[in-house]
DNA sequence: TGGATGACCAAATTTCGAAATTGGTCATCC
DNA sequence: GGATGACCAATTTCGAAATTTGGTCATCCA
């Protein structure tokens, strides 16, 4: 999503970016989308302001691809744990992983849990369509219960629509939390468990699954996930 | 909380207090706290402003009761279901008139879902405690895991801690609904048994409960909403 | 000579005092 | 003596002036 154009250097040119993403993210994170000044990055990242405009069109176009990065880094991570240790591919086991990506990352907690305050205009895209939509994380979703149907680790009874719309309504529960408990108490892993087991209770089939489907599950999932994470960049 | 003051009579003057806060109730929900004129009430109760005043002593007071009245009324359905059907008190079904209660609301939708632009001031109270702890929710979801624990309707194996954070957890997410999944597809009944399984499968025994146990149980819970709903009175 | 820059501009946002509204009171009136 | 609406202080809204900001581009070196 960089502009072509040349630098000095392809080398110093990329690194350069880097740097004025990195800015725009401190930034982002401590002050929220609006309060940012394009003046603001580029004083960090110690360049001009018209310098920042020779890599992005605009404000909105930067950050949109700080987002991808941040959700690009954080699939491909979760990918891995799934070609690490195939059970990792399990609903309950998923779900407790992005759980815990977007509570290590303020800017996809953000994105989860909608919270315009942070995204400012990046909360909804153009169309009026919330970004995680535009993002593509309930195709992800959608694709991810066929997945686990096909190999018989979700209950096939149910209708597909109906698992899909659980699970994001439990995610997103245990993402922005519940209103009356007081307080947070729990520790951020204990609540991913928390998630977890109700994921798995609710969705996961009674019986173990055996070692071999299992395996071929957790090839589909991760060619799903990173399938997912490569349409970002697109 | 009326205040204490001699009126025409007993009997007009409540009926009086039922047409203001029937008005108050319509406008609430069409304009949200802040929009909403006490002289606008008036005007819709076809009485003096001053009237008003004979009956609350602030604007909070007068929408405090109203809160207080739906909520009163909501929990004495959900009791009068357990009465009426000692299997309406397992986690599950409970949950599920809950739900379908705030669905029917939109009081007390704005309520669970911590709705401020409905709430205004009376989203948080003075001490700035949300309200629907203030309300007493959190006891009465407190009580219910007691319960429900010491009658073997859910595990003792997880702590009651946790099992309160995942029906707080779930419930919300139901409510304010997933931000993957586009459009309101369901129809809410039908979100309602989503939710009512997703609770049975994350908390309840596997063994079904004896019809003596049940029943033990379904008076306990109802004691308790009963008790809740009273509280509410104080 | 072309990549980097910051002065510059139109548009959006903030400021802040004036004007209007509103919660709450109470002298007045049936 | 219960009900009322004119009235008041305090808050909110309005709006125009002042400031800020996203984005451009003529200028400047390396």
């Amino acid at each position: 999503m960089t502009l072509d154009r040349l630098a000095a250097s392809p080398q110093a040119d990329r690194e350069r970016a880097e740097r004025i993403l990195a800015a725009a993210r401190e930034l982002l994170t401590a002050w929220g989308y609006k309060r940012v000044t394009v003046d603001e990055i580029a004083r960090r990242a110690r360049i001009g302001k018209g310098t920042v405009y020779l890599h992005w069109k605009t404000k909105q176009a930067l950050f949109a691809e700080l987002l991808r990065r941040d959700l690009h880094k954080a699939l491909g991570d979760v990918a891995a744990d799934v070609g690490q240790d195939p059970s990792a591919a399990l609903p309950g086991r998923l779900v407790r992983e992005v759980f815990l990506r977007q509570a290590g990352d303020p800017v996809i907690r953000a994105v989860h849990a909608g919270d315009s305050e942070i995204l400012g205009a990046l909360a909804v895209s153009p169309n009026g369509v919330p970004v995680i939509q535009e993002l593509g994380f309930h195709a992800l979703l959608a694709r991810l219960v066929e997945v686990w149907r096909a190999h018989g680790l979700v209950a096939v009874t149910a209708p597909a629509a109906d698992q899909i719309y659980t699970i994001d309504a439990v995610l997103t529960g245990f993402i922005t939390g519940g209103i009356a408990v007081p307080g947070e108490g729990l520790r951020p892993d204990h609540r991913a468990d928390l998630l977890s087991h109700t994921i798995k209770a609710a969705l996961e089939t009674s019986a173990e699954p055996d070692e071999a489907s299992l395996r071929a599950a957790a090839r589909d999932v991760l060619a799903a996930l990173i399938a997912a994470r490569d349409a970002l960049v697109a």
